[in-house]
DNA sequence: TGTAGTTGTCATTGG
DNA sequence: CTCCAATGACAACTA
């Protein structure tokens, strides 16, 4: 098919349609303006075209009306929408309330991170000495509790661990274990009660220890050299490391109750290589709980760009770890709702339609911008289609035209409602065609029958007046067949075969318009409430991380108390405790534990260190 | 008067 | 090839 009017057809709408009669006549093969019409032009079509032409010029009726209409009708959907709204203002209260606490929040991702926030984490490393003290750890910003090789891809590794020692220490450890330790002489092993392996009394020979590193190549050393020397701040938590002899110890420990207390992985017989990197340092995350806290939190901001505030609210916020997008706070109802709905308003409208000629329609039942291409709707009240889905626009949707079913009762009105229509004249109206709307009375509903009139869109004007004997309506949604059926029963000129071909063509693009900006609309609204989710479901595995860390640092705690108490409860064959400057505990991996001295703990340490770097490669 | 949002329209593309 | 939907671009219009 030959577009006819495409050659008279510039850049853009309205453009052109300030001079409609020129498309017209290049439909009609009629190349000059009216007021020099081609000969070829029959003298109805000119008349015509003087018709069209002056419709086309006199359009500068007022819209008041329709207006004032329209701004009610908007307020209806407006306070429709305010449950919608107050979804997102919700959310953008989220963003003020997080810039109330001088947080910045980016502009693209919805983000808050504290504004000074590098102050405060210089100020909290230079708080805690011991921790500046590892470089690899200054340089990851890692949490605190990790050592400097260990990665935050241990974690979950790390709780596994944690986790078989738990259920260990539970069937292996009693509360005589204390008793035990603490009233054993020095010759008693500690084997049975730490389920050492019997044939490695470690309080009682160093040199068998020695003996047996042999095969503790996997082994690995609890003590780190910056143990000895680690000015553990908030120390007062801590049990002293380096006891001065054995009765300050018993002192210590005399009432320490080992019960929960935890044998750190090495003691779990699946440790492995994996475990190695954290356990050099066993007391590298023994900082003040609060203090690591903040750490922790400000370490995770920095890395993750989340704000340690939002952080610790999380901690509060969230009861349970119910998972994914639970919250229905932030986000809109769901789309699919409003798709499922899109195919019920379609065939719902139509039959709506004939029942009301109301044109309140709300803005849910707004929308029917597709259309319905079923012969079996095809009618004089056929309402066009809905379009396949109707989003929620809390703030986007500001369609302002009405569902075209809705009016339907009242032919040439299909369009009523969007701002482009050019009105007519009333006395140019020919009300005839009409049926009298029964809803309307005399009086003020002449004054709704002029707006009405003056709602008719352009090619409405110009089908009535080509005298177009059918309604725009099925002009543009009746199906090709039928719609060429229906061109044969009437004997049409070849200006208004053209007429009708343009407000088809014209008619199914603007409900396709109207269907592809509201999908764009869709689009976005469900990208936004991606990123919703994406937010919560980030803010989640944050929360669950920083509650793994808390609960790996109270291990590391355990183990640290519970080294401690061994180390300070070795006596060498002359009966002295050994000195934690030269000795040192190794767990190995069948679930042993030697004592060692502190240069081959450190060489191993080193050793594990490098092991999973060089795995990583 | 300038601007942003809305809507209709055209041109084009691809199914 | 025609029909149609989708979409970018443009212009008119409104607030």
């Amino acid at each position: 098919m030959t577009r006819l009017d495409r050659s008279s057809h510039g850049g853009g709408g309205h453009a052109k349609d300030s001079q409609p009669l020129n498309s017209l006549l290049a439909g009609h093969r009629v190349a000059q303006p009216p007021s020099a019409p081609g000969s070829r032009a029959s003298a109805q079509d000119i008349d015509l075209i003087d018709i069209l032409w002056r419709q086309d010029i006199d359009l500068g009726a007022g819209r008041e009306v329709f207006d004032y209409s329209h701004r009610q009708k908007e307020q209806d959907v407006d306070k429709n929408l305010r449950d919608g709204g107050e979804q997102e203002d919700t959310w953008a209260g989220e963003g003020a309330e997080a810039l109330a606490r001088n947080l910045l929040v980016d502009g693209e991702t919805g983000e808050s991170f504290p504004a000074q926030f590098p102050a405060e984490v210089a100020s909290i490393t230079e708080a805690v000495p011991s921790e500046s003290e590892s470089p690899a750890l200054q340089n990851s910003l890692l949490s605190p509790l990790l050592t400097g090789t260990e990665s935050p891809f241990d974690l979950e590794q790390q709780w596994q661990d944690l986790m078989s020692i738990m259920e260990m220490q539970a069937m292996e450890v009693n509360t005589s274990t204390s008793e035990v330790l603490y009233n054993a002489p020095p010759g008693d092993p500690l084997s049975t009660n730490y389920s050492l392996a019997p044939n490695t009394p470690i309080n009682q020979n160093v040199s068998l220890h020695q003996a047996s590193l042999g095969g503790c190549s996997q082994d690995f050393s609890l003590f780190s050299p910056e143990v000895e020397s680690l000015p553990v701040a908030g120390s007062s938590t801590l049990l002293p490391l380096v006891p001065s002899n054995s009765t300050s110890l018993n002192s210590t420990f005399g009432s320490t109750n080992l019960a929960g207390l935890f044998f750190p992985p090495q003691l779990n017989g699946t440790a492995n290589d994996t475990a190695g990197p954290e356990l050099p340092d066993p007391l590298g995350g023994l900082l003040d709980e609060a203090m690591l806290d903040e750490i922790s939190l400000m370490d995770l901001a920095i890395e993750e760009g989340f704000n340690p505030v939002q952080a610790s609210q999380l901690e509060e916020e969230f009861d349970s770890d119910s998972g994914l997008s639970l919250d229905s706070s932030h986000s809109p109802s769901s789309l699919s709702s409003s798709e499922g709905s899109s195919s019920s308003s379609s065939s719902s409208s139509s039959s709506s339609a004939s029942s009301s000629a109301s044109s309140s329609s709300s803005f849910s039942e707004e929308g029917a911008v597709g259309y319905s291409s079923d012969s079996e709707t095809l009618d004089l009240e056929e309402a066009e289609g809905a379009v396949g889905y109707q989003p929620e626009y809390s703030k986007f949707c500001r369609m302002s035209y009405q569902d075209p079913s809705q009016l339907s009762c009242l032919p040439y009105l299909e369009h009523v409602g969007h701002n482009h229509t050019y009105n007519m004249a009333p006395s140019a109206l020919d009300s005839a065609d009409l049926p009298p709307p029964t809803t309307l009375k005399k009086g003020s509903k002449e004054k709704q029958a002029d707006f009405l009139d003056k709602q008719m869109s352009r090619d409405e004007h110009r089908a009535r007046a080509m005298k177009i004997p059918f309604t725009n309506d099925k002009i543009i949604n009746l199906p090709v067949e039928e719609f060429n059926e229906l061109l044969s029963k009437y004997q049409l000129s070849e200006a208004q075969l053209s007429l009708i071909r343009d407000i088809r063509r014209r008619g199914k693009n603007k409900m396709a318009a109207q269907n592809c900006r509201k999908r764009k609309l869709d689009t976005i609204l469900n990208l936004e409430r991606d990123v919703e989710d994406l937010q919560r479901d980030k803010a989640r595995l944050l929360r669950e991380k920083v509650e793994f860390l808390r609960s790996l640092r109270q291990m590391k705690q355990k183990v640290q108390s519970l080294y401690q108490e061994v180390f300070g409860r070795l006596r060498d064959e002359n009966g002295r405790p050994y000195s934690p400057s030269q000795y040192a505990l190794q767990y190995a991996g069948d679930g042993s534990v030697l004592l060692i001295p502190r240069t081959m703990a450190d060489q191993q340490a080193r050793r594990q260190e490098r092991k999973p770097k060089d795995r990583r490669k």
